[in-house]
DNA sequence: ATTGTGGTTTCATACAATGAAAATTTTAGA
DNA sequence: TCTAAAATTTTCATTGTATGAAACCACAAT
């Protein structure tokens, strides 16, 4: 699904622990879901039975790992705890909830939260839609590819030029759907549109049945830090660039949300 | 509002790697949400600074931590991507939801599954009520204490009679509301009632203010593994003893999600 | 400017983390 | 059920890594 992180070693500041290195990796093998066996384990990092064992003994005492019954190891309730922990801090979204909780009561749609995160899109709120269960496949604290979502295209619009060319060069263009967009010159003038207008539109460019309007987040120092976007079924949003109503309800709920966090709307 | 976990090195194992316990422990002390500084967190695990700082360069480095404007340390976005890796690989969890819903919709009322660790209650999922906002205090990854709650008794109920007084041993029974029980004896006989009946409830023993059903989960070895629970203001709930429909419903889920888990009603 | 505080970097040293290999347990096969 | 093989757990000697002291630096307060 999301581009799987390298196996190790890749983040090496100088000042790195190295064992610390070698059990975060572990962490981060075991966050694709599919448990492993000490073994497995042991060859996804590259090292010998005896160390990976005395890493995963450490890790399952503080229960950051678990083992199922049939000896195979997994994350843990610890991963949950801080995660909760995390969230609960977050002003960023602490601050939003309340906006986007009255975004979604009254547009009815699903109404996310998000930043960007290298070429990827991080989910930090979903609130789902008040229709029929929803079949969008975002989740708290997954990832979406950022070029073809309205979240991504808007925080990436917002980047520094260089930074926009550093995405282009790292981030292939893989197409989705039909719609998606697969030419960086394209992109790129997809991007100044979105800047100039304040906002994105996703035509289902992600995912075939999805359309989506997203609006910039600023913190006090006027640098976009998140986005919001209302999404739902084609069938209920379209036409899209028409439903003036949605935008405008879209922008506005994000220049509520970055006043409270201290932008000043004319600077 | 939790117990706190103690400082450091409560848990040595034999085989722990010292630097991992020591991470683990800046993990686990800035899981209480405050930010700290390098200071802060150095004396708090009793470490040196140079060594906290490299610790935390670390883990900053993966994004387990982050600094914000100030210098101060707090939890980071791995922490909420690993919860979603083991949230979405949780079996229980996984297997429950369906029931879940469905048990929400039908009684309109807030749902939870839970799970028992040490002396506290733990949420995996949580379905708030369709009723207005709710003043339920409970959160996905949050804890509670078991003596005190539908939940946790039910889970409690079904510990050996040695597990019970260990945990009697270990637990204060703290006065939350009028109605909590604290006496260890009277619990006890609660306890028992519980496993003879098959499920808990809960008189405003935690929460003034809200009223509770709990019920067990098996699994395929007939142990109990996880409980869940219909709780809503008293006002819609009592009385409680009589509402049969909603204890019944209560069991009637628990009992099919524990099929689902290979769990053989008579054995 | 001056001092002080907290953060970062350097460095020598001790000892903690390591992998090889032995011991044990679990699994598979017959 | 017993035997062989595989995987996990433990031991142990060695080395190189994590460590704290102290030097250094950035910055705030005076």
């Amino acid at each position: 699904m999301s581009p799987r992180r390298a196996s190790s070693e890749e983040k090496n500041n100088r000042y790195n622990v190295r064992v610390l290195d070698r059990a975060i990796n572990i962490l981060l093998t075991l966050a694709d879901g599919k448990p492993r066996t000490l073994q497995e384990v042991s060859d996804a990092i590259s090292l010998s039975p005896s160390t990976t064992f005395r890493l995963l003994a450490t890790l399952s005492c503080y229960k950051f790992v678990q083992k199922d019954a049939l000896g195979r190891y997994s994350l843990g309730l610890t991963c949950l705890e801080l995660a909760r922990a995390y969230y609960e801090s977050n002003d960023l979204r602490k601050v939003a909830l309340p906006e986007l909780e009255a975004l979604r009561d009254e547009v009815k749609e699903t109404v996310h939260l998000a930043i960007l995160e290298g070429t990827e899109v991080v989910y930090l709120e979903k609130l789902p839609g008040l229709h029929a269960i929803g079949l969008m496949g975002s989740r708290v604290g997954g990832r979406a590819p950022a070029y073809c979502t309205g979240l991504g295209k808007v925080l990436l619009a917002h980047l520094k030029a260089e930074e926009i060319e550093d995405f282009l060069r790292k981030q292939p263009l893989a197409p989705f759907t039909e719609k998606t967009i697969t030419n960086p010159e394209t992109l790129k003038c997809e991007l100044e549109q979105i800047r100039k207008m304040g906002y994105a539109l996703d035509r289902g460019e992600h995912e075939a049945e999805v359309r989506c309007v997203a609006a910039p987040i600023f913190d006090m120092h006027g640098a976009v830090v998140a986005a919001i976007s209302i999404s739902g079924p084609a069938g209920r949003m379209e036409p899209l660039d028409a439903n003036l109503g949605l935008i405008e309800r879209a922008c506005q709920a994000a220049r509520a949300i970055s006043e409270k966090l201290g932008f000043r709307p004319r600077a």
